[in-house]
DNA sequence: GTCAGTGCAAACTTTTTGCAACTAC
DNA sequence: GTAGTTGCAAAAAGTTTGCACTGAC
């Protein structure tokens, strides 16, 4: 599934869960919609309140971003990934999977292949559960603060070797 | 290991950070050591800074809350977790690893064994990253959030089939 | 004694709420 | 026409900052 059919059955999703819930399908939702799932990485609420706010065709409020990615949620189209120190939203549809290396050093997320693994936790089976993404975080150090640590043992060694 | 042996050695962790580092070892930083370490589940730092400005002993400020948890972070004796939709701080002593099963319906959040998926993750090769711990969260629907969503289809169905 | 640390209050960022005007149905 | 929706502004929630005083080393 490529990006443009990803925002296409977001839209008919979008519609269905209106309906369904006797909402009305705003130009504003679906400026919204759109804007979520252009973008490439997942987004800041208020980032992407500033942005609506100075759209040339529709200018949308704080409140109404605000509004409707609770909305958006609810009706399963995006969920909150807490990312990079913020709270982000992403499309539910963009990634199956994904492992992120997690540096408890400097913060820093990578992502990783893992394709062994990636198949053995799709095969995982969950009772009374019905999965349909999931995101592996390992948490640890990167090559670059794993070396900043051992070096400043060193200086505490040899503090306490002088010490002495 | 157990909990009261995971103070100990993060209070030792602390100390040497602290001396490493020509800080110093204050007794409202052992305090919230001891806070979030006794603490069966990861904490709001806001409702941490509450609890600590009304203790008996010794009255914590709110910065020097919100300080110290930055400090513990660049130490690695605690780190950020996004949970029921707030951002928490958790001992990184706690879990080598953890399954969870989180709710795009309801936000729910629990838990499951998994042992034999445990078991591979824990195997996985990490290049150049040195793990320590780890989270899957599964995302999808929880049987009730399932069941509801059914519902609401069938009614979708049936409006269709009324209108023609 | 020195300088990092603390408490306090003010500032800032992010999110929520109340209400009048608007519009999709 | 009517209720859901939007925009605005004010309030609330969460976090950071500046500065004078304090206390660990």
């Amino acid at each position: 599934m490529d990006k443009a059919d990803g925002l296409a059955q977001a839209r008919q999703n979008l519609a269905d869960y209106l309906r369904l819930n006797s909402l009305r399908n705003t130009p504003e939702r679906n400026a919204l919609l759109e804007a979520i799932y252009s973008a490439d990485a997942p987004v800041q609420a208020e980032e992407l309140a500033k942005v609506m706010s100075e759209g040339r065709r529709l200018r949308i409020s704080r409140a109404t971003v605000y509004n409707n990615l609770s909305l958006f949620e609810d009706a399963g189209l995006v969920r909150k990934v807490f990312q990079d120190d913020r709270i982000l939203f992403e499309r539910t549809d963009k990634s199956k999977g994904v492992i992120r290396l997690v540096c408890d050093g400097c913060g820093k997320v990578t992502e990783m292949s893992g394709d062994k693994l990636r198949r053995q936790i799709a095969q995982l089976r969950t009772r009374r559960f019905n999965a349909v993404g999931w995101e592996l975080r390992i948490y640890g150090l990167c090559s670059k603060c794993t070396a900043e640590l051992k070096r400043k043992q060193n200086r505490l060694n040899k503090k306490d070797k002088d010490k002495k």
